[in-house]
RNA sequence: GCCCCCAUCGUCUAGAGGCCUAGGAUACCAGGUUUUCAUCCUGGCGGCAGGGGUUCGAAUCCCCUUGGGGGUACCA
């Protein structure tokens, strides 16, 4: 079994979650680096939780990052089908399998039993586990259980003595559990469902998974898997826990932890851009081997490595996230940050929903001027007023002292003057007519920028002036100026 | 409670015994880009959790403590 085949196996019972899509990309990207194949099984085994909704948002979102899958759900392939719940049968010959090797038992405890064992144990200072009352049922006591209508669960029965499991992990080294910690662990349900443990270990051999990489709270699961895999004659696969990834707080990340957003949904909706994610993901764990930490996913593909991911977890950090998204706005060509702004300022009421060829090339002169200065697209609504709307002063007073300050009224209807007679409003040809008119004014920069500025925009800091003049046009430009201009 | 994992600037990390007076990124601060916010450039602030060992020498190896995380389900 030499070729590399990894897969990544969420479950479809809610939003996907920020370290679910860090897994499924770091799976991705070992297969593209050993050129393996991918897998997206989707482990609907809860059929409480599960529903075919979230399937969908697990396909979308995958998508979205461009994550692509060689076979799964979906995509197909031989070893399917790729959806847990359409396996039952399987697992249900490898039960049959455990079961004629005595390696399992039906149990036929109550939940409610249960509870009191773990309670019971509890209380003791025991550790609360199974106690494996049912495990030597004889036929008789079994047929007497079954006749009062007991349901049944499988349980694995744990080898007799005491056993030491050896997970070897790629990111982890060695990690030794004794069986001891261990108990009878159910593997089929009473509705006939097979649990995680179960599926997962005979999912994993028959669909030649050759590495398992997974988030680390894994790691306590898979001393019962390798005693499945054991017990079942597979090979045991390569394991790679990746560490978790935390809340600011250093809890689990969720929304409980500090962040706004945990997820990946809300990260696409609040426009930040897919690249920019994988960058940013990959670097939790990950690290590349210089010292450049913007990368393209194909550098990152060259580069990455189970060797080189980290083993102690990462603190999502939403201002690195900010500084690499606003990085890729910036690189990004245009007409692709102008679509995806569209809704937003749709949405905030700027534009129609049919633009004319000019109200879009003015459309995309702001969205250029101001995409300088934002984290994520949705921030843009922020940073657009002056453009559109009527220009009212916040506060008239502070409007009137600074333009009643000395020299100003000269500054303004220098500059007006100037700006009237000027035809190419482009905003190198206004760059360069702002120049000249400041050279002749007595002012120094500060007393004319600024209340230029502020004549124009009603704010003290924004975009480059000379863009702005060339946004309003001249008459807007001339007008706004006037208004200034009556207030001294 | 028990088991497992983890521990370098606030955060992400490099560092696999001497190359470390610990490097980079982000954040923050200051200066520059003849105004400002942002971008960009330059500089600065800031860290090996604590204690024992081992060694000529430890951020690096071992042990303990402390702290954090995960697991302990008829969830995955």
């Amino acid at each position: 079994m030499s070729e590399t085949r990894v897969r990544f196996a969420p479950s479809p019972t809610g939003q996907i979650h920020i370290g679910n899509i860090r897994t499924a990309l770091f799976n991705w990207l070992y297969a593209k680096k050993e050129e393996g194949t991918f897998i997206l099984r989707i482990e609907d085994t809860d059929q409480k939780r599960s529903t075919a909704e979230f399937e969908e948002v697990i396909k979308q979102e995958m998508e979205w990052l461009g994550l692509d899958w060689d076979e799964g759900v979906q995509a197909g392939g031989e070893l399917g089908p790729y959806r847990q719940s359409e396996r039952i049968d399987i697992y249900e010959e490898y039960a049959e399998k455990l079961l004629a090797k005595d390696l399992a038992y039906y149990c036929y405890c109550t939940p409610e039993e249960l509870d009191e064992m773990r309670k019971q144990a509890r209380e003791n200072d025991q550790a609360p586990k199974y106690d494996g009352r049912c495990r030597d049922l004889s036929a008789v006591e079994r047929e007497k259980l079954e006749a009062e209508g007991k349901e049944a669960v499988l349980r694995f029965k744990l080898p007799k003595s005491e056993k030491k499991i050896v997970v070897e992990d790629l990111v982890h080294g060695n990690v030794e559990f004794s069986s001891e910690v261990l108990d009878d662990f159910v593997i089929v349900k009473s509705d006939g469902i097979p649990t995680y443990n179960f599926a997962v270990v005979v999912d994993d051999h028959l669909m030649e998974i050759s590495h398992v990489i997974r988030g680390e709270d894994h790691l306590s699961n898979t001393p019962k898997q390798m005693l499945l895999f054991e017990a079942l004659d597979f090979e045991v696969p390569n394991f790679a826990h990746l560490p978790m990834i935390l809340g600011a707080d250093r809890s689990k990340l969720s929304k409980r932890s500090g962040e706004d957003y945990v997820y990946i949904s809300e990260y696409r909706k609040q426009g930040y851009l897919p690249e920019a994610m994988l960058n940013f993901l990959s670097l939790l764990g990950w690290s590349p081997a210089d010292e450049e930490e913007i990368l393209s996913i194909e550098e990152i593909i060259g580069q990455f490595g189970l060797q080189e991911v980290n083993n102690s977890p990462a603190v999502f950090d939403v201002e690195k996230l900010n500084w690499l998204n606003g990085n890729y706005i910036r690189e990004a060509k245009l007409d692709r940050i102008v679509e995806l702004a569209t809704p937003y300022l749709r949405e905030a009421g700027y534009i129609e929903e049919e633009l004319t060829e000019q109200e879009y090339a003015d459309l995309e002169q702001i969205v250029d001027t101001v995409r300088g200065s934002l984290d994520y697209v949705a921030q843009i609504t922020e940073h657009v007023d002056i453009f559109f709307n009527e220009l009212e002063y916040e506060d008239v007073d502070k409007a009137e002292e600074i333009f009643k300050q000395e020299d100003v009224d000269l500054v303004l209807e220098t500059l007006k003057d100037s700006l009237d007679t000027l035809e190419d409003y482009s905003s190198e040809a206004v760059l360069e007519e702002l120049r000249a008119v400041l050279k002749e004014l007595p002012v120094g920069g500060r007393l004319f920028y600024h209340p230029v500025r502020y004549a124009l925009s009603g704010q003290d800091s924004g975009p480059e002036l000379y863009n702005i003049i060339s946004i309003l046009g001249k008459e807007e430009t001339l007008r706004r100026l006037d208004k200034a201009l009556s207030l001294i």
